[in-house]
DNA sequence: GTCTATACACAGATAGAC
DNA sequence: GTCTATCTGTGTATAGAC
């Protein structure tokens, strides 16, 4: 699938993201209209990811909030019950996302090293469509409550080991050379934030997603074996 | 050089730079006894990177940062006209000693090949000596005022350049294939980042700097040429 | 040089009108 | 559902004693 595609389908599921998050903080959420409640949910979200990733989400006021989301601060109350709910509602929507869509990515393929392709080209094109989300999710970690904060960490890890899997996978069927696949693994998925964290850096440079994900598959796939340096 | 030979030298060089950055901020400190300032400057510095780490500079409140210090809120302000200027200190800090190291260690090695690989290595090096001070610089950039995120950003772009440069010397070398060196010297970048950014996920590994370091340079190594995906 | 006590501003949160 | 007006806590910063 291309990106022009992916991105589409994206966009397609969004409204379903909104109201499973509206269902899963049903009771902070006084507003009935489900139209209502999901096109507003929208804006505030938007808008929150907007002024947090600037200042940070700390120094990101509720009167900040309420200008950008163009709604009152009274308003902006009838659909959080406060700021550490709506941040656990972003990381919240951020990890279901992600979960879901390289699940659903990966599902069709067979081939081990196609698998592998599929995982690194989709994460990119998915942390392209939706930047601010990932970015937001890995600067604003570290301020969650504990509990908050292990479930980032796991979520983190679980990418990092489905990745590792694919390339055992991939050796196993002789696709890939042998190699340390966690240390491997966790090299690539430095690679892969660092799409999303430098943004303005790759964009100044007219670098596309595929090609950044051409580069990023070479680095994997041309790595035969540990030198002695 | 070892770690551990390379720690010790960091340290030597410890109070040097503290003096230097009295000296470039002595218009706010009050502090006039040289010995003082420099051990009670360690003091505020050391609070401030490991309150900050945890919970955000901008979370950090003074009272916060007092009793970290062992110091009352009265007599912070005798070493810093206030909680920006703080920043500004610990991020120039930074800035300063990163540049001063990397020069040192690549001044003696006249190989290209061993430029590049002392580059790295020495990076690793230095960001497991002083890891709060980079993950703090890392984590911070984006709330600093507009010049102060200027420089911020042309270091990290300096940097980069270095490792693109002596990747494109130790092609003209014929000890490295050809490659686009721009984005090489980015995607190692990111894994020289990922060090210091994910240090509980490695210490909790038990990968070492020089584990790390062997496979980033293996990486770099390994890169043979751009392959049709 | 360092402390305690305090001024002042502004944050998050809510009450009640519309 | 959304607004404006307001309460209350807490943050930065300073004044003045020691």
């Amino acid at each position: 699938m291309s990106y022009p595609e992916f991105k589409k389908t994206v966009e397609r599921a969004r409204a379903d993201l909104y109201r499973e998050t509206l269902e899963r903080h049903a009771g902070a959420v006084r507003v009935k209209k489900e139209a209502t409640a999901v096109r507003n949910l929208e804006r505030i979200f938007a808008a929150a990811l907007k002024v947090a990733n600037e200042k940070g989400f700390a120094a990101m006021t509720l009167r900040d909030l309420s200008t950008a989301a163009g709604l009152s601060m009274g308003a902006l109350y009838a659909y959080f019950s406060g700021k550490e709910e709506l941040l656990a509602m972003l990381q919240e929507q951020h990890r279901s996302v992600t979960r879901r869509i390289l699940e659903e990515s990966l599902r069709p393929v067979q081939d081990p090293m196609e698998r592998l392709r599929t995982a690194v080209r989709t994460h990119l094109y998915l942390s392209e469509a939706m930047q601010p989300w990932f970015f937001f999710a890995y600067m604003e970690a570290r301020h969650l409550p504990a509990a908050e904060q292990k479930k980032s960490m796991e979520s983190e890890l679980a990418t990092e080991k489905l990745l590792a899997d694919l390339m055992t996978e991939a050796i196993t069927a002789g696709a890939l050379a042998p190699r340390d696949c966690r240390l491997a693994a966790s090299l690539t998925k430095a690679m892969l934030q660092d799409w999303y964290l430098k943004r303005w850096k790759h964009a100044g440079r007219r670098i596309t997603v595929d090609d950044y994900a051409d580069a990023v598959l070479a680095t994997i796939e041309n790595y035969r074996e540990r030198r002695e340096i």
